[in-house]
DNA sequence: GAGAAGATCTCCT
DNA sequence: GGAGATCTTCTCA
């Protein structure tokens, strides 16, 4: 159901220089903002995870900088895009400040505008599989690595805007996917109520 | 330069 | 549920 965007100011910068655990979850609920030319393609992230720095073994920043983490390592409120698998984009959110390592992954967002050219970037898909993984939102909103690096607090070609007030909502914890180092930690947050998260855990437990 | 691993997705059974 | 696709990135020699 299509839904009226009243603002789609980016988020400030002192939105990143947080904790990355409270910005994972502050990031739920927020906007998504693509612009490609003249298109605008909008989506309520409802599915994030936390990766630290030399302290996380799951994170690619854990054996220090290479070329490819360096955003990981720069200025909060940046994008990180990596490619993975030989087929896949994923999408990043730097924080907490310069010189500590540590990003949020986007895993899932719920389409909101902009519908038809997400349908185009990813034909013959339902809409409720075309963007419930890190993996399918890029292709979905036409995301690669020339958006590296690109800064999500300003109005660029992608960023980050304050999503809609609306009703509560409950956000459930997990440990992350696909990893097999530092899963011990429950670093993954999605909307309990969201038909459009990556999957379901069952180790999952309310964080409220 | 070679080899291995990988924060995934899709198809097939 | 399992396995293949596909290729960038990193490590090691």
């Amino acid at each position: 159901m299509p839904m009226m965007v009243k603002s789609i100011k980016p988020l400030p910068r002192s939105f990143y220089t947080r904790r990355t655990v409270t910005v994972a979850k502050a990031l739920l609920n927020q906007n998504l903002v693509r612009v490609i030319r003249r298109a605008v393609l909008i989506g309520r992230i409802v599915e994030v995870e936390a990766y630290g720095g030399l302290d996380d073994p799951a994170s690619h920043a854990y054996h220090g900088p290479t070329p490819r983490n360096m955003p990981m390592f720069g200025q909060p409120g940046h994008a990180y895009i990596y490619f993975t698998y030989g087929n896949h984009y994923c999408l990043n959110v730097t924080t907490p400040r310069d010189g500590i390592a540590s990003a949020v992954l986007i895993r899932a967002i719920e389409p909101l505008k902009g519908l038809d050219m997400m349908k185009r970037l990813r034909p013959d898909v339902p809409e409720q599989q075309l963007t419930n993984g890190p993996g399918k939102l890029t292709k979905a909103l036409g995301v690669d690595k020339s958006l590296n690096e690109v800064d999500l607090t300003k109005q660029g070609p992608l960023y980050v805007s304050k999503g809609a007030e609306g009703p509560e909502f409950t956000i459930v914890r997990s440990p992350r996917i696909g990893i097999t180092l530092g899963v011990e930690r429950l670093w993954r947050f999605y909307i309990k109520s969201s038909q459009y998260v990556s999957r379901n855990t069952s180790s999952a437990h309310t964080d409220q």
